[in-house]
DNA sequence: GCGACAG
DNA sequence: ATCTTGTCGC
């Protein structure tokens, strides 16, 4: 198993994270409406850690956006490239993200990552920053708020509230005031909802339709959950351990690891 | 200065 | 994210 390493130019420290993201902004496009909803292929990502190992899985689950039968996954472990600063998780993620994307053998088509794109204390977020790298079409759905806020919105499945930034936020794209950064949307009758927001190349409404289309059962969608499930196997997995300090007298065999699943496995439901 | 804060 | 038993509900 190849231990992915950050980029050579990988900022340290978040003040030059920051900066990166500053740079980077400009160049998302809002303006494409995406890939219509229900079809074609989607693709879940997320990441996983072990902080004693300083290990971080990713996977990539493709599915069939029609019928959510999976059709290709891929999986890569590394090190920890960044560590977790809220507004920073792209430079935490991104690289093992990257690089099990990469060892797909299909198209991605609309990716969907955990966290935000454009609702994010700089309009950037991890799904912004993922959609600038690759130019793919890329959609967030987090689990939280995060520092955003929204009125209430209707129990029933499909119901939603525009997700506001607070009153005196930076607005680094020069947004209006109260623009609508993302949408609260509630994907089961009486459950909380997720937080939608767009990344690269697809529009709010599409990216919402999508989200609905992959949660007919659950809270989180399907590529969540799927990816969720690929990366955790896949730390599991790897037996790399933490390089030791090289100490003269012990010559320490280069760590090896073992080879992470990267087939589908029987369906366990 | 203090607290809050995606994963 | 991750650490974790029991517990409520279909």
């Amino acid at each position: 198993m190849k231990i992915i390493e950050a980029p050579a130019d990988w900022p340290a420290d978040a003040a030059r994270a920051r900066a990166v993201q500053d740079g980077l902004r400009a160049r998302v496009i809002l303006d494409e409406p995406g890939p219509p909803p229900g079809t074609g292929l989607v693709t879940g990502v997320d990441v996983a850690y072990d902080d004693e190992r300083d290990l971080v899985a990713a996977a990539a689950v493709v599915l069939d956006a029609g019928t959510l039968a999976v059709v290709a996954e891929a999986t890569a472990v590394g090190r920890i490239a960044f560590p977790y600063v809220p507004g920073l998780l792209a430079f935490r993620e991104l690289p093992a993200v990257l690089a099990a994307l990469e060892s797909l053998p299909s198209d991605p088509g609309l990716v969907v990552c955990d966290g935000y794109g454009r609702a994010h204390p700089r309009r950037f977020g991890l799904a912004s920053h993922l959609g600038v790298l690759t130019g793919l079409p890329v959609i967030g759905v987090a689990k939280n708020p995060f520092v955003f806020s929204h009125d209430a919105l209707g129990p029933e499945r499909g119901d939603t509230a525009a997700l506001r930034a607070p009153a005196g936020d930076r607005r680094p794209d020069g947004e209006a005031v109260d623009e609508e950064v993302g949408r609260a949307l509630r994907t089961q009758r009486g459950v909380k909802p997720v937080y939608v927001s767009v990344g690269h190349r697809v529009g709010l409404d599409n990216a919402c339709a999508h989200v609905l289309g992959l949660t007919p059962d659950y809270r989180l969608p399907e590529t969540t959950r799927r990816a969720d499930r690929l990366c955790r196997q896949a730390l599991a997995a790897a037996t790399v351990t933490v390089s030791a300090a090289p100490r003269p007298g012990s010559g320490s065999p280069p760590t090896g690891a073992a080879p992470a699943a990267h087939r589908p496995s029987p369906p366990p439901e």
